[in-house]
RNA sequence: GGCCCGUUCGUCUAUCGGUUAGGACGCCAGGUUUUCAUCCUGGAAAGAGGGGUUCGAUUCCCCUACGGGCUACCA
């Protein structure tokens, strides 16, 4: 049997990294066994669709390099891939469900099942509607005939008639067997008012349709996978195989990441930018293989102490087994190591290629680019860091005085005069470090003041790349004026 | 509340009955860099608790605790 696996978000918003994981998985999957990698727009709900969802989904799975083989954008041969554009079918199906018997129209209010829900909430009961109390509502099972007039109004729903006291065996291909008693299924709603399926049916029904070999999906899929096999049995089809994948934690605990984590934690949540409002990994300097990569190692391992993985190995390694049980924590910390290791790794004109890397070095051209980049790519853990690596280079920092004090005990003035007279003597900077250091030992000056006094002088403070490296950077013109400049520092604040 | 799933350093994880319980992030210390960072070396740091099974349990079973998910005409 050939496998097609499925990702299926539904548009109500940007795509957050639990369930760009999901797609991940389900990617991995298809690949390593040589199948299809499926998306399906589940658009049931038409009161939660957010304009720009379904775009923003396939833009984050193409920025990660996860392409679809089928779905609403390259379309495919089991179309169409989103379930609003699928209602006829689900009308045709859920018929066979009615003429069978395994399913039931009912005619109770959302006000009367609220007020049902509340009572038993009073008595501390679970509410389920189901073959215990089906009889004390308004549904077809209940009245002799079915109501004609509710039908043809279509205010009706059509729910699943799940037969008491049957064990339903059920089995994760992560979590191995669970056993659950029908009496615990709702008469789950499969056909809602406004024509529409539920999650539970139209997900049966497509994943049948689309020849679905394994569904693999968040661990909160888990509860309705009963009901899931109950609707599978009653069409008399066999199910596929199911991969429940653990949850996504937020990172100080307190249950799964969620979309609103982003701002409070002051880390991405989501794979790109959001409209304008919501900035994503993309935009916080990530690269894209690095979020791969670090979302992979969240609730699978290799089984060894590889960390470091490229999307084709990946897939050359995944394996079901490696797939963790329990639910793992969100990192930043762990999430931006492995993106340095990918930044440092990355050769610079690959680098270069990125927007994100263009905006944040848009004042230099080509060939300065290259060497600012060589300069500080082993220093940053995003490419976001650039702007604090770099900014001295177009501007140099303002002095930190605590450090020019500290200087100014150790004669400094002797020092950037010399290192003056060498810069306008030396016309390519070549012998510069040399001169220098030479001229240090031999005038019994020490390297520690000079390299401090050259700091100071270029960046402003006592931190950065190697202090010739960015002399040579800078040039010669632009290396004797900040040493000029900090040596009238160094004079007006006697 | 009910049902389901889970539980190894703070975090991500290795271990498929016998190990000084390994690695990584983070943290701390030292080294390199006469700076900071990177990098290198070292260190602190874990089997939730209680019962079984077994010659032997982190590993298998049960109970408890804790964590999480679900409990909509949402997915």
């Amino acid at each position: 049997m050939k496998t097609r696996v499925r990702f299926a978000p539904s548009p109500t918003g940007p795509l957050h990294i639990g369930g760009l994981r999901t797609a991940l998985f389900n990617y991995l999957y298809a690949k390593k066994n040589k199948g299809v990698f499926i998306l399906r727009m589940e658009d049931t709900d038409q009161n939660r669709y957010v304009d720009g969802s379904e775009v923003y989904i396939q833009e984050s799975l193409e920025w990660c390099g996860l392409l679809p083989d089928e779905g609403p954008k390259n379309g495919g041969d089991f179309g169409p891939y989103r379930q609003s554009e699928r209602k006829s079918l689900y009308e045709k199906y859920i018929q066979i469900l009615i003429n069978n018997g395994s399913a039931y129209y009912a005619y109770d209010s959302p006000e009367e099942l609220a007020i049902a829900r509340e009572k038993s909430a009073k008595k501390g009961e679970t509410f389920v509607y189901g073959s215990q109390n089906r009889h004390l509502f308004k549904n077809s099972l209940t009245k002799s005939s079915i109501d004609k007039d509710k039908i043809s109004s279509g205010d009706y729903v059509i729910r699943l008639k799940v037969e008491p006291e049957c064990e339903i065996n059920l089995f994760d291909e992560i979590r191995g067997a669970i056993k659950v008693s029908s009496d615990l299924v709702d008469d789950k709603i499969l056909m809602k008012a406004d024509g529409m399926p539920t999650y539970h049916f139209a997900n049966v029904v497509d994943d049948k349709l689309m020849k679905i070999s394994t569904v693999i999906r968040g661990e909160e899929w888990l509860p309705s996978l009963p009901l899931h096999k109950l609707i599978y049995d009653a069409f008399g089809w066999e199910a596929p195989k199911f991969m429940h994948l653990p949850l996504i934690l937020k990172p100080n605990g307190g249950g799964k990441l969620s979309k609103r984590d982003g701002d409070k934690g002051g880390y991405p949540v989501f794979p790109i930018k959001w409209k304008s409002e919501i900035s994503g990994f993309r935009e916080n300097g990530f690269l894209s293989k690095a979020v791969v990569n670090y979302l992979a190692l969240l609730g699978w391992n290799n089984g060894d102490e590889r960390e470091i993985f490229s999307l084709s190995e990946l897939v050359n390694c995944f394996n079901s087994t490696g797939i963790q049980k329990g639910g793992a924590r969100f990192d930043y910390e762990k999430a931006k190591w492995i993106n340095h290791q990918y930044i440092a790794k990355t050769n610079s004109n690959d680098l270069l290629q990125l927007p994100e890397t263009q905006k944040l070095l848009k004042g230099f051209n080509k060939e300065k680019q290259f060497k600012i980049l060589a300069l500080v790519k082993e220093r940053i853990y995003t490419l976001e860091d650039l702007k604090n690596e770099t900014s001295f280079i177009i501007k140099p920092f303002p002095y930190d005085e605590k450090s020019v004090r500290k200087l100014k005990k150790n004669n400094p003035e002797k020092i950037l005069n010399k290192v003056i007279e060498v810069l306008k003597a030396d016309k390519e900077i070549t012998g510069f470090k040399e001169e220098l250091l030479n001229w240090a030992s031999q005038n019994k000056v020490k390297i520690g003041t000079l390299m401090q006094s050259l700091r100071l002088s270029f960046v402003g403070r006592l931190t950065g790349p190697d202090v010739f490296d960015i002399c040579t950077l800078l040039g010669k013109d632009v290396s004797l004026k900040r040493v000029q400049r900090l040596l009238k520092h160094l004079s007006l604040s006697k």
